[in-house]
RNA sequence: GGCCCGUUGGAGAAAUGGUUAACUCACAUGCCUUUCACGCAUGCACUUAUGGGUUCGAACCCCGUACGGGUCACCA
C-alpha cells in the first residue's frame, strides 16, 4: 500500500490579528505535520471580501512566525499547489460550480435576502425545527436576468459519516442540512465550497480544525461525493472556553485573545507555544514544560481531548514564569525594558539600577509588563502597614532590632547588597534576634511587605536615604 | 426548538473492562537557606454529573435524566 505523505493546512481568514484559537489550530496542524514528516500549508481564505482587513494576512503570518510556526507552502512560498489565497482561485471554483450545475447537482437561486429572511421567520413562527430553504428556485424553469446564488442540491436520505480523529464516528443525515449556498451572488464561493475544492486540489490528507466546524463537515462531504474524490481525515478539536465555559469570543475581555497582545505584554513565544499546546491536548508522561522539539516528538493525535479546554490563566502565568527564569539577565532586561521605559522609570533611575531591579524580580515575573507592578509594590507605594504587619512590629525586642540596624546602616559608606548583608547578621547578634524575628521586622519596616525577594538586594535598590527614613518613621510610631 | 458534542479533585488533565483513579497548577504542612522566595518532601477525588442495565469485575460498554457547550448565514 502506498502511503501518501501527510499534508495539512491552516486556513485563516484575514479578518484581523492572530487569535489564540486560530493559533491553536495552526499549532496542532504544525505539530501533526512535523511529527509525520509532512507538509504544513497556510492557505488564505479571503472569500469574505467585506470582512477582509488590509493588514490581516501580513499580521497572521507575522505572529505565526513569532510563535515559531513556520510553513512549507503559502502565498509567499510556492509548493506547486498554488495559488494559496482563494480570491486568486476564482476561475477554479467557477469551473467546478459549472460542472455541478450541468450535472443537475446544483441550481441557481434567485431569491433575495429579504425573501429568504421572511421565509425563515415564517418557519420559525410555525415552530418548525428545520429552517431550511424551501427549494422554490429548484423548480424554476426560466432563467431570468437577475442576480443569483448557486445552491447545492442536498441528496435525499443520505447519511454522512466520518471517523473523526478526536470524536470517533460522527453521523449527520442529509435531511438535517438544507440546500446551502455554494457560490454567492458576487460570484465568490462560500467557505464550504471553496474549502472542499481546495483541500482536494492541494492534496490535504488531514483536516484538523475547531469543533465549531463539525456541522460544516457534511456539506464538504457532499462535495467530495459529488466529484467522487477521496476524502481527507477530519479531526475536530474541542473549543477553548473561558472561565464561564463559553467559547472564546472576541468581545470577551476576561481573557487576552490575540497573540500580538501577548507579545506586547512580554510573554515569550516558546512559553506561549508550550501553553497553547496544552489546550485540548496532553502529552504522555509527567512533564508539561516542553520545548517545540519535544512537543513535536511527543505529539500524538490520540491524545487530543474531547472535552472543552479551559483557558487557565494561572497556568499560563506559571509556564511563562518558568521560561522567564531561564532567560539570561540581559534577556530579562530586554524583555522588561519597553515597560520600564513606558512607565518613565528609565528617566528616574540609572541603567545599573534598572538592571538590578530586573535581576531581583526576574524569578517572580509572570510576564514582562509585570515588572512595573512589582516596582510599584516595593518602591512606589504609600508606605503604610496593615494589621498583621503592625502586630509584628509591636513584638517585644523589635524596636531594638530596628534601632541597631539603623545605627549600623548610618555608619555604612558603600551602600549595596554585599555590604548590607553582613550588617543584617551583625544586627542579629547585637539585638539578639535571629531567623524570622530578624528578617521579618527589618523587611516590614523598610518595605511594608511580609514577603519579597532577597532583602539586602531590595534595600540596595531602595537606597540608603529611603531605608533610613522609613526606619525612623517606623520607630517613631512604635 | 432540530442536529452534533461534552460532564473525572479548587483548576487543567491522564487512565477507554481488572490492584490504593497518573501528572501539572493552585493551596497546606515540613525540611533547607538565620527571613521570604527558590529547591526538596509530604498532604489534598471514602471516588469519576445522576438513575438504571450488561459483566465475576465499569470512570471506561448500553439506555434514560439533568446540566453545559457548539451549530443551524449570500461568515469563515
Amino acid at each position: 500500500m502506498k502511503t501518501m505523505s501527510v499534508r495539512v493546512r491552516y486556513a485563516p481568514s484575514p479578518t484581523g490579528h492572530l487569535h489564540i484559537g486560530n493559533a491553536r489550530t495552526a499549532l496542532f496542524n504544525y505539530l501533526f505535520a512535523r511529527k509525520n514528516d509532512g507538509s504544513f500549508i497556510v492557505r488564505i481564505e479571503d472569500t469574505d471580501t467585506k470582512r477582509n482587513v488590509k493588514t490581516g494576512i501580513e499580521s497572521q503570518l507575522k505572529y505565526l512566525k513569532w510563535l515559531g510556526i513556520d510553513w512549507d507552502e503559502s502565498i509567499n512560498k510556492d509548493g506547486g499547489y498554488g495559488p494559496y489565497s482563494q480570491l486568486e482561485r476564482l476561475d477554479i471554483y467557477e469551473k467546478y460550480a459549472q460542472e455541478l450545475l450541468d450535472r443537475g447537482l446544483a441550481y441557481k437561486c434567485y431569491c433575495t435576502k429579504e425573501e429568504l429572511k421572511q421565509e425563515r421567520e415564517a418557519l420559525k413562527e410555525r415552530g418548525e425545527d428545520k429552517l431550511h430553504y424551501s427549494r422554490k428556485c429548484l423548480y424554476r424553469t426560466d432563467e431570468p436576468d437577475l442576480p443569483y446564488t448557486i445552491r447545492f442540491k442536498v441528496p435525499k436520505d443520505t447519511y454522512y459519516s466520518f471517523n473523526d480523529m478526536v470524536k470517533g464516528k460522527v453521523t449527520f443525515k442529509s435531511e438535517d442540512v438544507g440546500d446551502w449556498v455554494m457560490v454567492k451572488q458576487n460570484g465568490i464561493p462560500t467557505y464550504n465550497f471553496a474549502c472542499a475544492i481546495d483541500d482536494h486540489l492541494m492534496a490535504i490528507t488531514h483536516v484538523l480544525r475547531g469543533e465549531d466546524h463539525i456541522t460544516n463537515t457534511p456539506k464538504q462531504l457532499m462535495i467530495y461525493n459529488a466529484f467522487n474524490w477521496d476524502k481527507p481525515r477530519f479531526g475536530h478539536m474541542t473549543l477553548i472556553v473561558n472561565e464561564d465555559n463559553k467559547k472564546l469570543s472576541k468581545r470577551d475581555h476576561s481573557i487576552i485573545q490575540f497573540i500580538e497582545q501577548y507579545q506586547t505584554l512580554g510573554y515569550l513565544p516558546d512559553a506561549l507555544f508550550n501553553f497553547i499546546s496544552l489546550l485540548g491536548w496532553s502529552p504522555k508522561g509527567n512533564k508539561e514544560i516542553l520545548s517545540k522539539e519535544q512537543l513535536i516528538n511527543l505529539f500524538d493525535d490520540k491524545q487530543l481531548s474531547n472535552s472543552p479546554a479551559k483557558f487557565d490563566q494561572d497556568k499560563l502565568a506559571f509556564i511563562n514564569n518558568r521560561y522567564i527564569k531561564k532567560l539570561s539577565d540581559e534577556e530579562a532586561v530586554e524583555l522588561c525594558m519597553p515597560h520600564l521605559t513606558k512607565a518613565g522609570l528609565t528617566n528616574t533611575y540609572s541603567e545599573e539600577w534598572i538592571e538590578n531591579l530586573v535581576k531581583v524580580f526576574k524569578d517572580r515575573l509572570s510576564f514582562g509588563a509585570e515588572i512595573t507592578a512589582l516596582y510599584d509594590e516595593f518602591f512606589n507605594q504609600e508606605f503604610t502597614l496593615d494589621d498583621e504587619q503592625e502586630t509584628l512590629l509591636k513584638e517585644p525586642g523589635v524596636k531594638e532590632t530596628l534601632e541597631v540596624f539603623k545605627r549600623l546602616l548610618e555608619e555604612l559608606d558603600e551602600f549595596n547588597a554585599n555590604t548590607i548583608k553582613p550588617l543584617i547578621n551583625q544586627t542579629g547578634k547585637e539585638a539578639n534576634a535571629k531567623g524570622k524575628m530578624l528578617y521579618m521586622p527589618l523587611r516590614v519596616a523598610t518595605t511594608a511587605q511580609m514577603h519579597g525577594p532577597d532583602l539586602p538586594k531590595v534595600l540596595a535598590l531602595l537606597g540608603k536615604d529611603t531605608v533610613i527614613n522609613r526606619l525612623n518613621q517606623m520607630m517613631k510610631a512604635l
